[in-house]
DNA sequence: GATAAAATTGAGTAGTCACTCAAATTGTAT
DNA sequence: ATACAATTTGAGTGACTACTCAATTTTATC
């Protein structure tokens, strides 16, 4: 009985993603959302409620990207301390890649959302705490492959492998060099590396 | 022959800190800030130009606050890696302290602003590197009272420093408890703490 | 007290904001 | 073909945006 969409959602979205993380929630107008979706109000408004419930669904369809990026490089590691030493090495290239920023899309919300968009930061937190949570699940399964002392805490461990994620792609948004953000990927590689029992096969 | 002002300057300098420190540029309006410094128009922008002016200044007299407090830390301690160290400890305290956002205002701008806000940008850049300075001549520093190992990069120490500060306040920023942060803090502390050198006298 | 110069006022500007909705369009099912 | 139902359109909404400026007020100096 129905007209079927025009649009694609997940194309919509990805375009949505683009223009939010490099402009911001505030930064970004529907004139440009409209231009960018190549959608009128109207359909936009039909499509996902309004501008908080597009953000929304861009910032789900991010972060689950992002987890997804995270996985297949924990995939390819025997070892999660190797996997998640290659994940921190990976992101000090993010200079090179031609993203719309450098800074994580989840953080730059944390940051400038406020109370009126309170859905909307609510979900951020639920994403990053997600994002911990993987984090901390790769410490306990490397404590259980021995190759992480069983004293330390998953959780604190996760915690602070988050903040120097978060650190390093915002130092990543200043005016530096590729190079100082490779090396700095490596320091922080490497302090992961050095979490590994002398005892473990390695 | 003139009229002297009615408003003071550091003081409306300081309450719009407050505003733009926890709101960011976009999300605070003239009608937020007339009424945070309780000024008409008129008088804002006889006294600062635009909006754009008055959040540059604001910038500026938020960096030099940070700086001094930074001295002040450092100042008590003999040992610029133990002064180093307790910065951060100090820092794992930030979710007590009632301000306007844990996250540094200067991160928080940086992740914000855009090219139309280029010259405010330039000065977040700016104000960055001379904090980034500041950590580097900590650890030459260091070196020259022989507690560093003088073949490490004291700017690359410096470039992790400053990322570890924004992780650990972007990170703040969250829904967490306060005792995480000061975990985290610890970590970070401890591992600036750890390149000191054996032979040191401490 | 008169004068000059600066500071302050606040109504008002043009433009942009997120958003609405009646009308037109389109695909599907009969 | 026709009817139906969902999608799409885009001009238009009131509210808000940063900002202006002529008029007024205030103060320092003579």
């Amino acid at each position: 009985m129905s007209r079927t969409t025009l649009y694609n959602r997940h194309e919509a979205l990805e375009r949505a993603i683009q223009l939010f993380w490099q402009k911001g929630f505030h930064a970004t107008s529907l004139k440009d959302i409209e231009q960018a979706l190549d959608m009128r109000p109207g359909s936009i408004y039909a499509a996902f409620g309004n501008k908080d419930g597009l953000f929304q669904e861009a910032l789900d369809y991010y972060a689950q990207a992002g987890l997804k990026e995270l996985e297949r490089t924990l995939g390819s590691y025997e070892s999660p301390l190797s996997g998640l030493a290659a994940y921190m090495r990976q992101l000090g290239g993010i200079r090179e890649k031609n993203l719309p920023s450098r800074a994580c899309m989840l953080v730059k919300s944390l940051l400038e959302l406020g109370a009126r968009e309170q859905l909307a930061l609510e979900k951020v937190e639920k994403l990053l705490a997600g994002m911990e949570a993987r984090f901390a699940a790769c410490f306990v399964e490397a404590q259980q492959l021995g190759e992480l002392d069983n004293t330390l805490d998953p959780l604190r461990l996760a915690r602070r492998l988050q903040a120097e994620v978060m650190g390093l792609r915002a130092f990543a948004q200043r005016d530096v060099d590729s190079a100082a953000v490779h090396a700095l990927a490596e320091d922080m590689a490497y302090s992961i590396e050095s979490l590994r029992n002398n005892e473990s096969v390695g």
